[in-house]
DNA sequence: CATGAATGAGCTTTCATTCAT
DNA sequence: CATGAATGAAAGCTCATTCAT
């Protein structure tokens, strides 16, 4: 794929936008080229059709993803922090970027149904978090975890769901607002004081 | 919608694991038609199109989910034992209806675009769980809970996403298997003992 | 292939006309809807796509050349009465069924990048004279022929390329008139009596 | 059409050759772009497009033809030796340029909707043969001819129908084997001793 | 002069859907 | 009731062609 243009690169939010309300199949290339206002050939004239599309808003999020949960796991606290830290960046970067977001969660079947995505998912949060939960184990900062893999698929999930219904209802994202309901969940489950 | 002949019923796995597969947009009526065996006109004379389809066989096992996750709730243990009869009864119609899960989850943007499936999703999971959350408050399974809405969908997630990822590789989903470890984290978190 | 329905059938020669008057790649599908009145959708319905419309025609018009020569070589008489009848049975095929007659000649490196047209064409009219040319031998008719391959062309190119003028000129071809000279060119020669 | 650049005029037979091996239509400037290593946009600056081209390689390989035919017909021979030679020359062409005259004769039909084309066709074979076939009356190379138009058709098609079998095939063409039976079966046609 | 980048204009093709039997 | 046959209505995509540099 050609370097894009400036036209297309300012319009990502637009495109993101325009699927995540329709979404993806009723989203027609024309509808893209109208939202944008740049031509559908000039579409495809750098992507090579829809779903490149779409690979690239989401490949685009994640690796803002990736950057920020990577950043944010890779600092210097406990364990217990830094996957605060996580936690908050993806929220972060889920009210940044709410359609993008939106899209990914609303329709992860297509994502898995994409090799490289469902990899990039992985990249992005499951990989960090697993290694979080390995080193919380260590520190001190929970007790010994049988099964990282589900647990790191349910804080995602824990994560995740909250946001997508504020964002399906086209409400703003407030990581401060969500965040520490979610976290202490979390943490110290339903129960925990 | 006439009642439905047995060729079609028959066939609710066979529909689902269509869509489940290939994603609603991707399946042509005609799949359906070819993987049940009932010709494409016949499946027009019974549901009013495509979307009457995927309409049927998610409202139907909302319906089971529903009818599952109500009895599970209204049990007469603690709240807290109550809310594990409902993750257990989510989990068992998610491995025994793997396809129309799958078709659900990782498709809920779509859910969210026809609106009684929203609300029937609402009824079945989110309704119960939330009068839950408030018994359990109540009767000392847990403390007292701020954003109950939020928290209900965090322990959809952290449910339904773990089975997702199982669901998406094609592997069986075992209930006894991922309960405990989802269970035990939405009571009491990484942290709690 | 289905059978196809009288609606199109009819419209053999008015689609043939179609492609013979302005090509095969400037005639567009929507052209041989109008031309029919057959939908387009229909036209898909029993043809896979244009190839497939024209290789249709090609093959009814080379079955009906294959019957005819067929039937011309194999009469009782001497290998030169037959050749000649094999040769007055082409052109009357071409006089009968100009439009498909005049995509195939006009276009004949299409038909050689479609295998089976090409052996199609092979079976109606190659095969028989090579083997009229072999009896001919035998029977006195005319020479031993060293190359009857070369001379099976020859004798195509000798009676077709002369009606493909007539055709292209949109003219009405008269086998009784061209038959003639045509039929002294190819036993006599310019210079034989 | 300004002078053409020699990376232009070098890659005639590749072009040629492109055209040759999918068919015009299915020949994107794209396709020649690539064969020959010039930038589209720049075939673009030196023709005014894809039929230019066509008819650029088709005229230069007429003009080798007219030539060859002309130099051939008006040498100080029979009219026999003559035709004879003009055979040899068409031969000789078809053998040096196979791919333009392949393109020509596979695609017959495209020439003649070319009128240009169309006349240089005339120009460089039939007229002379046309010319010639009145001299051999005269001279006594053969019989007086009384559909002579027609007799230039058949001439033509008889040299170049086999001609085109072999090229087709991929086959290099040796006028020096093909000549001989095709300038017998001309002249003595297929009886004559 | 030459060309990388961009696009207008269609065309094929696909499908959901209808209807006559 | 059920269904094979037919079709209206897009939509994705391609390509010849243009243009700014």
């Amino acid at each position: 794929m050609r370097k894009l243009p400036a036209a297309i690169v300012t319009n990502e939010a637009v495109m993101a936008e325009t699927f995540a309300q329709r979404g993806f199949d009723e989203t027609r290339i024309e509808d893209l080229a109208e939202a944008t206002g740049v031509p559908k050939a000039t579409l495809y004239y750098h992507f090579g059709g829809k779903d490149e599309i779409l690979a690239w808003l989401l490949r685009s999020m994640l690796s803002a993803l990736g950057e920020a949960v990577t950043e944010a796991a890779s600092g210097r606290g406990s364990a217990r922090r830094r996957l605060e830290a996580v936690v908050r960046a993806q929220l972060g970067v889920m009210a940044e970027r709410p359609a993008s977001c939106r899209i990914l969660i609303a329709d992860l079947g297509r994502a898995a149904r994409m090799p490289d995505l469902a990899e990039a998912v992985g990249r992005a949060f499951h990989g960090p978090v697993l290694r979080l939960l390995a080193d919380g184990a260590t520190d001190g900062s929970w007790r010994k975890l049988k099964d990282p893999t589900i647990l790191a698929s349910a804080i995602f999930g824990a994560v995740v769901l909250p946001a997508l219904d504020t964002l399906i209802n086209g409400e703003r994202l407030d990581p401060d607002q969500v965040a520490p309901p979610i976290l202490r969940f979390i943490f110290t489950g339903l129960i925990g004081r």
